[in-house]
RNA sequence: GCCGCAGUAGCUCAGUGGUAGAGCGCACCCUUGGUAAGGGUGAGGUCGGGAGUUCAAUCCUCCCCUGCGGCACCA
């Protein structure tokens, strides 16, 4: 037998024979070790204990006190785990695929009859049989002949079909845990043992399509959580909470912001203060804007399907766009319109009014523009997605040399308004050619690099999404991050050389020829229907003071108090602050109370003793104590609270 | 759009084959109280919409709408 050389991550080195596996490697290092291994890294690649090692590598022996190592094992098992209680339990149900996803697993079914909370319950307990059972988990590697037949003759035409699409060349791995067999490229656990029979939950169950195709059948996925110890599993049960406690459409009708109804779904109804909010962040972003150097301009809402042909939105998104019908007057048949879905065909009719000059570009097109889009009804979710929305949207017509630069002063220009807005922590993925495309390869080339030059001069680290690009042109796509650890893609910038094209977009260059512009499509929030319901959840319906719809709540604690309430809201309506009276005939502790669940940021408690000495006990939101402020302080102090980052 | 679950007072929810209940909120009265719910009285419901079964439907069946959790989609 040939010898091989492994290296541990001391940087010792032991010599094996050619053959060994990892649990033998372990085992000749210590009887512990071997018992507590659960797998091994070799030469970067995580390894399972019983494959063999057959030349010259690096090697780290794995126990539960590596986290990554351990969570993805615990929880790739318990795929298998659950899978194979299932088919304990129904062993008419047929079994497909289950990966490790988020901070747990899932595993896709099928089955005639649906899951219930009450068979969860029962996957559970048998899935604690099978950890207390102590089953070992076995591996070998099979033809892909051998194991079509043995799916086939199992009954399992899932598992066919994802023999038949491992690539040639790749192992099919086949694994039991215990008497029951899965297709798994592994690693895996020991044996069941070494799963925390107390750390993990079976969380809902929900329709899926098999490898995500929606033409076929759907299937029943089990969703699962783990974690290494029954403290972590709480942790994120607590987190749960939390996230629920910061919904957008709880908070929304809490504070009273908007609501919806059947009679318009997916649409919004703004209340006084959620519009409040709206207004607030909107006479922001036009000032951020003007001081950018766009110009803002309005477009309809209801254009003829023409324009929507000849910009190719009909042929590709007609199922996507409401449309409205007109009977004229003595027409032979209806005129067709569709409610826009996005805004830049129109603005593109704009810049097509008069004729253009090179000295006009960069021209920088802003509308908070209205669009509507059918949504599917799946895909409605307060007012994060929906079928109404107001995008902040600009088109920037350029020139192929102005790219650069306009993206540049784009991303700086976000940069600083995420800032305002108080999210530091965002990304920049940049997309490139996809396969299908147009435009030639120069082009292609350029324009990627343009982008990412104009990232790195604007001092940001970007993220390739190889082949996610537009067909006509790359794109970049910001994405922040909120407190509580969630991702939202907001910000985009794309550029078209396309719609230019068909819309006949030209402009004169030095030369005096006619040439075709580009168009940078950009946004910074996305739209504001989604962006407040981020802030909301981000700030769990405590907003900055400046974007709060009730800033100050102005409290009599004894009715004499009352005249001089009515002065300090006024005092504080004249400087700015969005301040109101309370003198309603209830105690303090209930108005404090009241006024806490809404969320106002200020209380400003008024008795006896601040109407004498002409002062205001103010109380913050969250916070237990007190302090008392003379009346000019308070308004002065406030009125800066409440003016907005760029005007301070 | 697909799979599953749900829809009863403004909100959160209980309930029944014989046309409904709680808490909070709301209105009125008492109370003038010092920082997260003072007390009393009262109003408030086509039980999501339509059809069917039944002597009788909020309850059972079917269809539709809307919402929720995913999947698919997101110009």
């Amino acid at each position: 037998m040939a010898q091989i050389s492994l290296t541990f991550p001391d940087g010792n080195a032991r010599e094996y024979e050619a053959g060994i596996t990892a649990a033998a490697v372990a085992e000749s290092i210590s009887k512990s070790l071997s018992k507590k291994a659960i797998s091994a890294t070799v030469n970067g690649e995580h390894w399972d204990l019983q494959w063999p090692i057959n030349a010259d590598a690096s090697i780290a022996i794995h126990t539960m006190q590596d986290d990554d190592q351990a969570l993805e094992l615990i929880r790739h098992d318990l795929a298998h785990v659950m899978a194979r209680a299932v088919q304990d339990i129904w062993p008419d149900v047929k079994v497909t695929i289950g990966p490790v996803r988020d901070n747990g697993w899932f595993y896709d079914f099928d089955r005639a009859e649906p899951f219930t909370p009450e068979d969860l319950g029962q996957i559970e307990a048998k899935m604690k049989d099978i950890i207390n059972a102590r089953d070992a988990v076995k591996t070998e590697v099979w033809s892909r002949e051998d194991a079509i037949k043995f799916y086939q003759d199992n009954n399992e035409p899932y598992k066919v079909e994802l023999v038949e699409r491992i690539p040639a060349g790749e192992d099919i791995r086949m694994y039991w845990h215990g008497d029951w067999q899965d297709l798994c490229r592994g690693p895996h656990l020991q044996h069941t043992g070494q799963l925390p029979a107390d750390a993990f939950k079976l969380t809902h169950v929900a329709g899926a399509y098999f490898l995500g195709d929606s033409d076929r059948p759907m299937l029943q996925r089990i969703y699962g959580v783990a974690f290494k110890n029954r403290k972590d599993l709480k942790a994120w049960e607590v987190m749960m909470e939390e996230a629920a406690k910061r919904d957008h459409r709880k908070l929304g009708r809490e504070m009273n912001l908007f609501h919806m109804q059947e009679e318009a779904p997916g649409q919004v109804f703004w209340h006084p203060n959620g519009w409040r909010i709206y207004t607030t962040l909107q006479d922001y972003m036009r000032r951020q804007q003007t001081r950018d150097g766009y110009v803002e301009v309005n477009t309809p809402q209801v254009v003829n399907r023409k324009l929507w042909e000849d910009s190719g939105h009909w042929e590709n998104y007609q199922e996507n766009m409401f449309i409205v019908e007109v009977d004229e007057d003595h027409a032979r048949e209806k005129t067709v319109n569709a409610l826009k879905p996005m805004n830049c065909p129109c603005h593109v009719q704009v810049f097509n009014q008069g004729l253009k000059s090179y000295r006009d570009l960069p021209l920088r097109m802003a509308e908070f523009g209205s669009c509507n889009r059918y949504e599917p009804s799946g895909a409605l979710h307060g007012i994060m997605r929906v079928r109404g929305f107001t995008q902040d949207d600009a088109h920037i017509f350029c020139t192929d040399d102005q790219i650069e630069f306009e993206t540049k002063k784009f991303i700086e220009f976000l940069s600083g308004i995420y800032a305002d807005l108080g999210f530091h922590n965002w990304t920049i993925k940049l997309s490139t050619r996809p396969e299908k495309r147009i435009g030639s390869e120069e082009s292609w080339d350029r324009v990627e690099a343009a982008l990412g030059n104009a990232c790195r001069a604007a001092g940001h680290d970007f993220e390739i999404q190889e082949g996610e690009g537009a067909f006509y042109g790359p794109k970049l796509e910001f994405t922040l991050t909120d407190a509580i650890g969630r991702d939202w893609q907001c910000g985009t910038l794309q550029v078209d050389p396309n719609l230019p094209e068909r819309l006949d977009a030209t402009y004169i260059g030095a030369d005096g020829d006619k040439h075709r512009p580009v168009m940078l499509h950009r946004a910074v929030l996305g739209s504001f229907e989604r962006f407040i319901g981020i802030l909301i959840e981000e700030h769990a319906g405590k907003l900055p003071f400046w974007l709060a719809p009730r800033q100050v709540v102005v409290a009599s604690i004894i009715s004499d108090a009352d005249p001089y309430v009515h002065e300090v809201v006024a005092a504080l309506n004249a400087a700015g602050v969005r301040a109101e009276a309370d003198i309603r005939n209830e105690k303090i502790n209930y108005k404090v109370r009241e006024h806490s669940v809404a969320k106002v940021p200020v209380i400003l408690a008024i008795g006896q003793k601040e109407v004498d000495e002409r002062t205001v006990t103010l109380r913050r939101l969250g916070e237990k104590q007190t302090r008392v402020v003379e009346l000019d302080q308070v308004v002065t102090d406030l009125a800066a609270e409440a003016t907005a980052p760029d005007l301070r």
